[in-house]
DNA sequence: TCCTGTTTGTGTACGCTGTCCACAATGTCG
DNA sequence: CGACATTGTGGACAGCGTACACAAACAGGA
């Protein structure tokens, strides 16, 4: 980022510029390609500075995939925000459950190295709700969930003894489609294929649970 | 494996003592823990050997997927010979599609460090018939998915304009219940709650499919 | 049986990584 | 203005993957 080197001995926000840094790593890459010293390098300082403000590389990594899962969420807040309220309620419900599992589906495609970063390191469920995992709007992906589900329940398309868990299960599909084609076996898998698949799945997910 | 130092200059079966070894390490910390040069320490041998049967660390750490993926075919062919062939057909169709999820997901939660290994770090699903991945059955995980769901058609309780890309949405909704519950955001989760998370899923898909 | 060539091991070395320590520049507050 | 906390630098270390040159062990034909 900052080619000239700073007339200043401060930086001014390193923090920040390493987590772009990092972000910028984890883009082509994934999580592991985020090094600590290349991220001090990019940002033109000496490599112990950055623990000044990470207590060690993992530190960096884990606010790397929070800003990975703010992106995220943002993705999925504009495919649910396209969706039109005109139609009748059920039709918005199931929409606004397609819409999210196009957002996070679509996110994998166009960005395979942060979606990694976002959704293979992060600690546990306890902090989904970090604001600092939100979108512009506020919200979290496993928030924007929740609000598609309660929805199906509301307009009466998802018996409510069946509302428990059911992010887990929505989620776990189209978690799953996406590592496979992302790390896994199905890595190779045609672009159109793919996309297909997430279609189908999504299919599933609505059809089953 | 071998403490006392070898008598012989050559080793034996070198290869496999440092895929052995590479096994080992995967299964406490998956795949990034298998480290080439512990590889070859355990197998009480200079770091470079390793490059006799591995163009590089790659490479071990491919082979100690392949291995990685035999057991968890051998996990799974576990659970469906223990199938009773009794019941109706239908039943044992639907038997067989859960017996590939619960050796699928028992597999993961058993051996979370090989289930990665095996899952996410394959080359691409071309080899999926590779017999070096298949169980003692000589069956792959893939190929045991397949049949359950062909079986699933043959009794009608899949449409066969549903069948083709089935085997992505099945396999998607279990591998990403796995990963997430294994590296993912839901790593606390209980292990009863997960366990009933994967019950509730594989009736998900049972269900959508 | 020796001689020769191929396979499989060893030794040394290099650059890169994460991290520790002591020290210096800068900002803040009494 | 001076004391203190904050944030940077510089040097060092062990561990990693890997390249190169060399040595031990085997294999096959003379």
């Amino acid at each position: 980022m900052s080619l000239a080197p700073r007339v200043n001995y401060r930086h001014g926000d390193l923090r920040q510029a390493l987590v772009d840094a990092g972000l910028d790593m984890a883009r082509e890459g994934g999580p592991d390609a985020v090094v600590l010293r290349e991220a001090t390098r990019r940002a033109g300082v000496s490599p112990n500075a950055a623990y000044r403000h990470f207590a060690d590389r993992t530190e960096l990594v884990e606010a790397v995939s929070d800003a990975a899962q703010s992106l995220v969420a943002g993705a999925i807040e504009a495919e649910w925000d396209a969706v039109p309220a005109t139609d009748p309620a059920t039709d918005v419900a199931h929409a606004h459950l397609r819409a999210v599992g196009r957002g996070y589906l679509g996110f994998a495609r166009d960005e395979p190295g942060l979606f990694r970063a976002a959704f293979t390191v992060p600690r546990d469920l306890e902090t989904a709700l970090d604001p600092a995992k939100a979108g512009p709007g506020g919200r979290t992906s496993f928030q924007l969930l929740s609000m598609a589900l309660d929805e199906l329940v509301a307009v009466g398309s998802l018996p409510p003894e069946r509302r428990p868990g059911a992010e887990f299960s929505a989620w776990s599909a189209v978690h799953g489609l996406a590592m496979l084609v992302l790390e896994g076996p199905l890595r190779n898998l045609d672009r159109d294929v793919a996309r297909a698949a997430g279609a189908r799945l999504i299919d599933m997910v609505d059809r089953g649970l």
